[in-house]
DNA sequence: TTCAATTCCGACGTAGTTACTCGGGATTCC
DNA sequence: GGAATCCCGAGTAACTACGTCGGAATTGAA
């Protein structure tokens, strides 16, 4: 029941950009300090960030990346799905193949997947009724100024 | 975001156990069969439950497993919470020592921890409010007979 | 009393995933 | 032209998930 390194890193460079919202792009070097992960890692990240067009990046000196849109239009629910894929406690809940056991196939059958199901909703509840300015809200609310914020984990 | 095979093997099996709830002690080989799951590796899985003390056994001919307590008095989380440990997001929302970055030493200033904090307790909130006894009365609504609920996953 | 059924236990194996690292090419600004 | 930066594909070491295996201990019944 827990997200990788890939969402909780995913999750913290976004946040750190809704931070710096309307800056101008920010290196990625300059993101990784600022939350202490590898470098070369979060640029894997950043990588299928932008190719899932949650963010823009420009290239070579004052290059970096940037939000692709407001922090208001991107919710931590979009972040988690291009980082860890269908935010699903089981993956027979995605498909209609059936790989949940026995009567799976049938799923008016299937008793357990109304539990899961529920599962499933009240998890994608929270991750999508967040966006990042919700979370650069409270950053704000915690009287913690931005030039702190952008170390916030 | 998913649980593991641990976490669906073992609440299939107690779901099992629940509907043959009252019957004397059910052989691990047929709850096996009925939930098409491997007899050795469900054994595991049995041998953490006991040990957690949701369920008992009996050996030797004609024993087997059955619940140590009646269905409405266990919870799916906390058959999760034996099989897979705790109901978190992140490990750091369960330890003090801080694992999730900078300043999450310092939950009042970790921004972020809010939001993981709300997930889990949306988790903890479905998997602690469904009990044996929910599931076994869906089946039972779904016009089931017991002799097929067995076979339900 | 013997025998079959069953749980109990510890160890082993192995395929896949996670969490990175690395080297170099392409682009852009000054 | 050169420094800064993104872009890309490959590699890798450790870990985890998902089992398997062989046999000892216990129990009920014939």
């Amino acid at each position: 029941m827990r997200i990788s390194t890939r969402g909780e890193y995913g999750v913290r460079a976004m946040f750190d950009l809704a931070i710096h919202y309307g800056k101008g792009p920010i290196p990625l070097r300059v993101i990784a300090e600022r939350q202490v992960v590898s470098e070369h890692y979060l640029e894997q990240l950043m990588r299928s960030l932008r190719q899932a067009g949650l963010v823009v990046s420009r290239r070579g000196a004052q290059g970096g990346y940037e939000l692709a849109d407001h922090p208001e239009n991107i919710r931590i629910g979009d972040i988690i799905r291009v980082l860890e894929g269908p935010i699903t406690p089981l993956d027979c809940l995605e498909s209609t193949t059936g790989t949940g056991g026995p009567y799976c196939e049938q799923p008016e059958l299937c008793v357990l997947r109304g539990l899961w199901r529920s599962l499933q909703e009240s998890m994608e509840q929270v991750l999508d009724n967040t966006t990042l300015e919700d979370l650069r809200r409270d950053a704000a609310a915690m009287k913690v100024a931005e030039s702190y914020a952008g170390n916030l984990s």
